[in-house]
DNA sequence: AGCCCGGTCCCGCTGACCGGGACGCGAGAA
DNA sequence: TTCTCGCGTCCCGGTCAGCGGGACCGGGCT
């Protein structure tokens, strides 16, 4: 039995349990809004039969919804993405926060947690500037290369080794509890960002938060990053963990 | 054992499929944010045994994250809605209107959908005001006490019986292209909605859109109607399915 | 026509899943 | 203290849900 070729190209030993193969399905979908049985099978290397039964099954409890001969993801899945944002007790801590900040700076603030090398963002308040950043609310971008990503690294024991460099920029982002991305991510965009954490290194940070914008306006704002230090002084104070038990 | 009761889900007719099983623990996260696995055995109905090594299974795809003993959502599911909610050609297109209608009004901008006798919102544009509204990305609200549901219920083939006063009022919108929400669904707030449509009653509408504030806040800006109507007219050329084949 | 590609459906085989039940633990109650 | 209850965890033999090769159909090419 020869595998098929694979459109996405990924080592694939075999899925055995159903859940498995339900979730080699449903990330199938990332990065193409439309697929067809047989791209489906090709990206998972799954048996025809066996993921054609599994669509029809996903479909017909909305996970997925189908369009002639074309699944897309469903409005079910939608509802409980939204609902895990909407449960999130830091993301509720923040969001004034959030909304504070935009409205008085008229820049765009975003609440992230980290997640091994990338940082994921929980919410996002701004204007339609916004639109022209590459963060979006449940979106992935490294870590390395944004204010939040850098602002949690600098507060967290990092797994695997980095460049000489960031790690001086970690160290003194430690030490200031601000950390700048000059255009790094974007061209002509630059972002204050501070983690939320515990007063005096007291465990690692619970997220952080950020204000991006275009460079000028960024370096003219004046106070800027204590304003965002005191937020995140401020969330940590309602969200922290109560008992470490 | 008054929460038992609370708890306890309407008679299971046996899951069969893995899929059913795991969609069934899913759902049964809606409401609660944190599930040990016994809250989740009497919400569900399943087998003890089997419960856990789902949950665990799920965890293990990060479809749950388990903290302790108890469970809930987790990022993956939290990924794959954000994702579903980007891949929506309709939000693309409506995004920029949306934005432009909240920074003309300063009210709140919302985008949804209709099922079957509810509005599940697609987006919405708004300041910290927003916050009070009860409308949520990925949320539901009955169809019949919004503005952007009266507008999708106007054109749409209902499939329920409806009250004979809703009824005319569904009428009249069709009529005039423009639905609105006297503080129905929260006291002192009302909104102005209208479907996207083709010209001429083409089909059922793709989506609806609206714009809510203060009531006295809606009645005093000028012209919202035909702004709202002319925002939907553009929403629709740019996102209208190009072949009804 | 002949060919290819994609979707659907069938059906006998089998190993992934099932779930009753044993076990250990910690928190009250006796 | 000891008993008990509720909880989470784990085991293991039985079995059926799911598997997947392959037949079939239809449509779009050459």
């Amino acid at each position: 039995m020869s595998i098929a070729v694979r459109e996405h190209a990924a080592a694939a030993p075999t899925p055995v349990s159903m859940i498995d193969r339900v979730v080699r399905i449903l990330d199938a979908f990332e990065g193409a809004d439309g697929l067809t049985l047989a791209q489906v099978v090709r990206r998972t290397g799954l048996p025809r039969s066996s993921a054609h039964r599994i669509l029809e099954h996903l479909a017909e409890v909305r996970y997925l919804r189908r369009d002639e001969h074309t699944y897309r993801l469903g409005m079910r899945i939608m509802e409980l993405g939204a609902l895990v944002i909407h449960q999130d007790r830091v993301r509720e801590a923040a969001a004034p926060h959030l909304h504070q900040l935009h409205q008085v700076t008229g820049l765009v603030a975003h609440l992230a947690v980290l997640d091994d090398t990338q940082v994921v963002y929980l919410d996002k308040v701004g204007n339609r500037f916004g639109t022209l950043l590459p963060s979006r609310v449940g979106g992935r971008l490294p870590a390395a290369r944004t204010g939040v990503g850098k602002a949690l690294l600098a507060h967290t024991p990092h797994p695997g080794p980095l460049p000489e460099a960031l790690l001086a920029e970690l160290a003194h982002i430690r030490e200031r509890g601000i950390a700048h991305d000059r255009e790094e991510a974007v061209r002509g965009v630059a972002c204050v960002a501070a983690p939320i954490v515990g007063a005096g290194d007291s465990g690692p940070a619970l997220a952080a938060i950020s204000v991006c914008g275009p460079v000028g306006q960024v370096r003219r704002a004046p106070g800027l990053a204590s304003m965002i230090r005191q937020a995140a002084a401020r969330i940590w104070r309602t969200a922290a963990p109560s008992v470490p038990a």
